[in-house]
DNA sequence: GTGTAGTATCAAAACGTTTCGATACCAAGT
DNA sequence: ACTTGGTATCGAAACGTTTTGATACTACAC
């Protein structure tokens, strides 16, 4: 277990300086073609490595990104953020990078609680999936560090976005409903001050409006708690204590799709006869559940990669240009929608 | 965005020596609680918090622990792996850690690729999950570095281990089998070079055996490549084939079984009616499948719980304990082996 | 021959902590 | 009175890099 060689050892042994030696490991400055190539070649024989701390003491950079979470979103382990998550660390790899994790609570207190790695500096630029609160985003503006927001927006663009297409994405959806004959199209939502979900909410009521479509309010569950399976369920208990006789469902995402199909086979309709369903997001649970299920496709990892992308060009360029990005989405076609010998596999 | 306080500022304010002051923030040394309030109160004021990169520096610790997977588990982004993963973060926060992530392939060559976080002396203990190179794991050793291993162990029992308790998993399932009434039970599995899994072959050859069961061979798909859900169909696939016909179906792992379940409904075979299921890990799918999957739960949270809180001991207390913890399990009833009318909720 | 711009290298000064050894005091045990 | 051991504090060194500014050489244009 001998001594690590640092960069010292290496300046040594080539004949040269720190300073010639750290030029050429970070590659810039001027280091003649031979300096470089002797200089490389003692690194290669010591098996020399800089370490992440000195280097970070030095050049105030950490190697890291944070990505912060909602709490909720973090201890529920959604496997919608997860794959964003697995997407980022994916990229991050790429580029160098490590990926620090947090949650942050509903509420910001700088004076209460502070995401550790902000406190450290130990991060050079942030990733916030999901709604946070603004007060966090302006504190982490405040330290000067980049932010890259994903499936969030605020009011004022100031910071790059990586978004769902929603619009396009609801759109879809009920367009789909419409073609298969459907009048009769309730919406299952909630907490609708998320932009993502409003977005789709909008583009439900929308789409109905364009084909000429009544609008009925008994059909539009807006004031569920829970964008979870759970709340699928009690959305769905809601919708028809109502009253209401859809034909056809559009979900706000897959997890409150399920939770709503779970409602409908325990009363003993049935899928799709009875009522079509549709979600959103296209985890991956929904492929596996009876009927599967009819959905709007949104690239999880590819949010998360996109993500890194822009705030890895944020850290290095040191310019702020924000970029919003909507990331297409895919209507995809099963069983919950069509019965099983016309669907796709 | 003045300059944030340095140990310098609060050493200055409070009129004490900078290894005062450390020695409060670090909470060791002999410090007279009247000095130690004042350097908090001072602390507090000017809102300073060390920096990482500095402390790591000077104390030659990291404040992170890697986490390492094989590739193909991180790339498919394994439910299983990723809740183990989970369960690392969580518990990491409490003790003040972040996980880096990073995947190893089948084949170590330090010459070739080594974790960055290694090369860069980033972490300061490893968690292992699932199989990996022995050549890495003594690598990792020679670095000095705590390791722990979770759903893997080696011969020579040289490192702490979170296992599961796959033994009395495998015997639950077939125990339950048994008491339903079958005889003619199956084995579905792959890669039993793995522990986990051969481990739980064992146990099914061995609860049929001490139940008077003849052992067919053309009940055992033990070659399958991937346990996987298409592994799992292919597996089933091979199995009906050669002619087998089995009332019951231990399944290696719930993605096997998942796939197994695809291939009877395709096939027309009713579950439980005329073949029963049992899976192995409990993944979030299982509940959700039709018909739900009776299967072993393992605690998958609690064993990166468990992971993050063996290697902190390791870390902090220097000293090199070897402890191996297996994880319990639990036999989760369902509707893949009784049916609807009788299962649990 | 003088100024300018580009190339190549280096010495020294940061960067912000922890840790080591020294100093000094006090109380208790001989 | 003399050690011993615990308590409290401090100054200085160390940790391993990057960065800044200086120096010096070359080539070229005026």
């Amino acid at each position: 277990m001998k001594h690590r060689p640092t960069i010292r050892d290496v300046a040594r042994k080539a004949g040269l300086s720190l300073s010639t030696v750290s030029l050429v490991i970070n590659n810039r400055g001027y280091v003649s073609p031979e300096t470089r190539e002797s200089v490389l070649k003692v690194v290669r024989e010591l098996s020399y490595h800089p370490t992440r701390s000195a280097r970070g003491l030095a050049s105030k950079t950490s190697g890291n990104i944070g990505f912060i979470l909602s709490e909720e979103h973090f201890s529920q382990a959604e496997p919608f953020y997860t794959r964003i998550f697995l997407g980022t660390e994916f990229e991050a790899r790429i580029h160098n990078f490590y990926i620090l994790l947090t949650s942050v609570g509903d509420q910001f207190d700088p004076d209460q609680y502070v995401p550790r790695f902000l406190l450290e500096r130990n991060v050079d630029g942030i990733i916030i999936a999901g709604k946070v609160s603004e007060k966090l985003i302006s504190y982490i503006d405040s330290l000067g560090l980049p932010i890259v927001l994903v499936d969030y927006e605020m009011k004022r663009a100031l910071h790059s976005a990586v978004l769902i297409d929603n619009w396009r994405g609801g759109t879809l959806a009920v367009e789909h409903l419409l073609a298969l004959g459907h009048r009769r199209i309730a919406f299952l939502g909630g907490d609708i001050r998320h932009p993502s979900l409003s977005e789709r909410y909008a583009a439900y009521k929308n789409t109905l409006n364009q084909a000429g479509v009544h609008l009925d309010e008994t059909f539009e569950i807006t004031e569920e708690k829970a964008t979870s399976v759970a709340g699928g369920t009690s959305a769905a208990e809601r919708l028809f204590a109502s009253g209401a006789n859809p034909t056809a469902i559009f979900a706000v995402n897959d997890a409150m799709a399920i939770g709503c199909v779970r409602h409908l086979k325990s009363r003993g309709m049935r899928i799709p006869h009875d009522v079509a369903i549709v979600g959103f997001d296209d985890i991956d649970m929904s492929a596996h559940i009876e009927p599967r299920l009819t959905t709007v496709r949104v690239f999880k990892e590819e949010m998360g990669k996109i993500a890194v992308q822009r705030v890895v060009d944020s850290i290095t360029a040191k310019t702020n240009i924000v970029v919003t990005t909507h990331v297409p989405v895919e209507l995809i076609v099963r069983e919950s929608t069509v019965s099983a010998a016309h669907a796709d596999d």
